[in-house]
DNA sequence: TATAATATTGAACAATGTTTATTTTTATGT
DNA sequence: ACATAAAAATAAACATTGTTCAATATTATA
């Protein structure tokens, strides 16, 4: 059996990514196999190399696919082009919202330590980066602040999301993460 | 072969520990298999079974070992009872520092995805935690915001690290982890 | 010395990523 | 229309994981 022509070479890569998501949505990373993804297309093990070069590649197209509708989330929520801080504000809820509603899909892309060094993949990076530099260049004293403060402000989004999943030192509980998050900002923005 | 008796019990899990950690320290994470673990050792695969309830046993473990290690690292620095702000300008600089000198430990203490439920792990992240939060006392309003502020402080690092060692956004390059780091205290702690 | 307790092994199982020869289907050229 | 080349998909195999467990070897005990 071979070249069914159900789907083209690309369809076949896009049936691949979905059903991959789909299967880290229901069941969580660890059950992102070769095996389990491509019976769920309806092929077998080989196909998937065909299409990527290894396991890491599909997951890094889930990751980048997470990373364009984050991007484009963020887009729609900073149309209204209020205020820096205000905008600041929900750049960091829409984070945590993302981590609450699809957890192992965040965990996938944020917390699964995998080399990911596809064109397509740091294009995506920027997508979203590019947007909360933006949102910091009027509250920041130069272009290049407010690239550092990007970088600030993602890492620490970054990592109170990694404290309340890991379930280290009582986040959630004692110090809920949005009351961190509301800290940070006040006192590192000013807000 | 049975009892060979040249360790007792707890020798044979602290040299299990060594072992593993000696694998991670030469060939990262990913070599970290009860296999090899145990070949080291001189034991069998099974072995470990006896010590660990299974294999992230022993990764908590020796995660356990690094943490405490790491507050006794503190504990030195903190010594000299420098101002508050001193002191905490030394507390993130021991942080980047770790991940430099043994990123491999770093890696499989922080970035690796692994449920760590034992009662000694949580008593040696408090080991380390609760230094951070004591030099945080004096420059915070009360108990609850140093705790805060640590927690934030921790997240910070902690995602900065994780950015510099995926990688992403160019850390290390533009903006160098050690700048990073230097902003946030500045901005973050008036320091 | 016989027996019980215990430590260790070795082999086996299922599941993983990955490779490759083979087969099946489609495209191409005469 | 037919033969042949190209491509796609498969099935089977391999090595490596974690993990279990009956069998075995050693020590302790009665």
């Amino acid at each position: 059996m071979a070249r069914r022509k159900d789907h083209t070479r690309e369809e076949l890569t896009q049936l691949a990514i979905q059903c991959g998501r789909d299967i880290v949505v229901a069941e969580g990373p660890s059950a992102l196999s070769a095996r389990n993804v491509t019976k769920l297309m309806g092929y077998t093990p080989g196909t998937l190399y065909n299409l990527f070069e290894n396991i890491d590649g599909l997951t890094a197209a889930i990751n980048t696919t997470s990373l364009i509708n984050f991007a484009e989330t963020l887009r729609c929520i900073l149309r209204d082009h209020a205020k820096p801080k205000k905008r600041l504000s929900k750049i960091a809820q829409a984070y945590l919202e993302f981590q609450l509603r699809e957890p192992h899909l965040w965990t996938l892309l944020f917390a699964t330590p995998i080399q990911h060094d596809s064109e397509d993949y740091r294009t995506a990076i920027h997508l979203v980066f590019d947007q909360v530099t933006e949102v910091l260049l009027p509250i920041s004293k130069n272009n290049k602040v407010a690239r550092q403060n990007a970088k600030i402000l993602w890492s620490t989004l970054h990592g109170i999301c990694l404290l309340r999943s890991s379930g280290k030192l009582d986040v959630s509980e004692a110090d809920p993460s949005e009351e961190l998050v509301k800290r940070f900002l006040n006192q590192y923005f000013k807000l």
